[in-house]
DNA sequence: CGGAATCCTATCGGATACTG
DNA sequence: CAGTATCCGATAGGATTCCG
């Protein structure tokens, strides 16, 4: 037995790692990270759209009609903060752009699916799970 | 083949189910309800104190010696208004409570699994898998 | 001990109008 | 087409003080 002021004995599931024995919401706890990346109004909507493949801004637009470009410009510019999101500007008149997941981004997946599967569960649409 | 105009082919795994297939955020979409469970500074944190078993209200003040009493009401009442936790006032005084995971509350156990490991790998600090 | 009541500031997100 | 700029109302959350 070590020497330490143990208060706590960690659950191995729930925080498998030192990152995560935090007592306050430290922006560097991997759940943090996680959800920090997911974080915000519209966001899992803008990456479900992308997780279909690359897309303008104008399409994001059009497969999300009532979401402001302030608001889609300003999700763009954070998820390209996080390295989830590359943009590429087309040569060519007018302007077109190309916004596509990151492997980063891709990593994302998971995390969208088991959202999904626990709102369901929660909702109690449960999927079969 | 059917007479829909389908915009989108949707992807199963991503959106499993017709309650995923909005153009906004819907309260009721499921990804909306697992982030609004999670959602709120402090939240995973006490959802991680009480995932180890019952506690107090200054049990969890003990946890987390940072968060303010009001903003603790604050996710407790939330929590509760949610199904996921549960208050029980113990008799005699001073005053003593319990507060305890409702099984709806254990069931989010796997999405904060889910979110330590993505956030683990968008750190780089990929665990394993 | 376990909260509730106030107050106050920062940020968020929506609407609108304008630009390269 | 792809944004930027500005304004503005609504919350979120921290600090402090008080109550049963």
């Amino acid at each position: 037995m070590a020497h330490q002021t143990e208060t706590h004995a960690w659950d191995p599931e729930l925080v498998p790692s030192a990152a995560g024995r935090t007592a306050r919401p430290e922006p560097d706890c991997p759940v943090e990270v996680a959800l920090a990346a997911v974080a915000g109004r519209w966001t899992t909507l803008v990456l479900r759209e992308l997780m279909r493949g690359p897309h303008s801004f104008g399409e994001l637009r059009e497969g999300l009609p009532q979401i402001s470009a302030k608001v889609l410009t300003e999700r763009l510019h954070t998820l390209r903060e996080r390295g989830l999101v590359e943009q590429h500007r087309l040569p060519g008149f007018p302007v077109r752009t190309r916004y596509t997941l990151t492997p980063a981004g891709r990593a994302l997946r998971p995390l969208l699916v088991e959202l999904y599967r626990t709102g369901s569960v929660l909702a109690g649409h449960e999927p079969r799970a």
